[in-house]
DNA sequence: GACGCGCAGATTGTCGACAAGTATGCAGAA
DNA sequence: TTCTGCATACTTGTCGACAATCTGCGCGTC
């Protein structure tokens, strides 16, 4: 009893990480991505703040704080004196964006190589069996949920925090990019790619390069594919209808039992 | 002259991209990312809303906005209520900040091979002789600065922009893992790595294999050196001096000739 | 008929002010 | 002496309002 007062030390040091409660700018950040990922907000709308304000429930400043951020991840592009607009990934960059994803995702398998996890591995047979089964129904929108699910898993799942921040946002220009085409049909292949089963099995195996192999082939077939030089692989197109997703206005947070 | 009016084209439609000239967020935003880089603002402190405002010339809107821009590149850490201060990047983070480096660089060495320009080696050669010259001081941040600008120029001259625009975030983080090590000195290598030499003979044979090997050699060494696990290499320490670098005013533009 | 100019409307950018929350210091009790 | 509780001062978060800027429309002129 006499150490105690001596030794200001927390009860429990190690785990006693600070929990910090979502700020409001933290919320309308997360409901502007899914509004702009879910096609909400359509590709290269312009963004009014006082409408999206009131739609909101919040006042400009809160919403003009999480644009940037936004800003910043180059989901919106901003014109000084002119506003913010979602930003239109043409074919000109996806080549940037399948560039990013393989540097990231295959920096991700990688690290999950070398951890040598197996639950991991079921995980992502997991995913792609759900992609497998999606992608024998017509719901182009929900192909690509499953798709981008599978490849942000891969990042959650090798554990580095900065590939799932960075992948987080290619995941929505990679939606963006899909969006950004030719009218307002969202186009998705039906037939799943081999190389996700290549990137399996490589992961299985441990062969590193074997993986970087299947994620660099699903890439150029994809960037072939949103570049109008599809081959004679078998698509499906659903329209966006811009009502499936509104933006929901950001509740208070009351924070007593 | 009778065909200039019935074609209201552009006279050059192809490179007639908008630029937009800089607002004051971006200019605010390149302060703080410098003063952050430099040392000015030290890792882990406060950052005052309204003396920040004071003396950067503007006031606290458009200075939160940016630090917005900063929060989403976790160069700064907000605590709702509590503002924000400088992230600190502890050990524990290193080797996170080195993977994703890994993850860029790896992928930029691809591009640069796959594209084939002998001009880039060049460039990348002069900065690798500009490393050694400055290694043979013992100027610890200038050392780092040379480090840093031909890892940025590696990422730069392969001609993606996600990659450069992660890149300069990761070089600021590199930075800050260095300058949240012990006390207010920073420590550089003297003794420029053997992994320089082998990337950029990498780079001209054209083997990525080899390129990716160097890096992941070299940033293996560099974690192990923030990590306090550093072998017998020779180092030099340089006391920050935060004098050195303060904060300028944002001064509005004036664009008149 | 086409081009340039000017004005009205609306929107963005910035600022000051109020409200809510947090850190600090002090007094009092165990 | 040490811990607890409270009052105070300061900071942040949010809001409304003003100023600057851009867009669109209409008019006059070449």
């Amino acid at each position: 009893m006499l150490m105690t007062s001596h030794n200001p030390r927390p009860v429990t040091p190690i785990s006693m990480v600070r929990v910090p409660r979502p700020s409001t700018v933290d919320l309308i950040t997360a409901e502007l991505r899914s509004a702009i990922f879910s096609g909400a907000l359509p590709v290269g709308s312009p963004i009014g703040e006082v409408e999206m304000a009131s739609q909101l429930g919040v006042s400009r400043s809160p919403l003009r704080e999480s644009m940037q951020r936004l800003v910043q991840e180059r989901l919106l592009t901003a014109s000084p004196g002119r506003g913010m607009r979602v930003s239109e990934i043409g074919p000109e960059r996806v080549a940037d964006v399948y560039d990013a994803r393989l540097a990231i995702e295959a920096q991700a398998a990688r690290l999950i190589i070398k951890a040598g996890a197996e639950s991991v591995l079921d995980r992502l047979e997991a995913a792609y069996a759900a992609l497998v089964q999606v992608s024998r129904g017509t719901d182009a929108l929900a192909i690509s949920d499953a798709d981008l699910e599978f490849h942000r898993l891969l990042v959650d799942v090798s554990g580095s925090a900065r590939l799932g921040l960075y992948m987080s946002t290619l995941v929505i220009e990679t939606r963006i990019a899909g969006l950004s085409g030719e009218g307002d049909g969202y186009t998705a292949r039906r037939s799943v790619s081999e190389t996700y089963r290549e990137l399996l099995d490589a992961l299985a195996a441990g062969d590193a390069f074997a993986a970087f192999t299947a994620l660099e082939r699903q890439f150029a077939e994809a960037v072939a594919r949103h570049t109008g030089q599809a081959g004679d692989v078998d698509t499906v197109e659903t329209p966006v209808t811009e009502a499936i997703a509104v933006i929901t206005p950001i509740e208070v947070v009351d924070d007593e039992g």
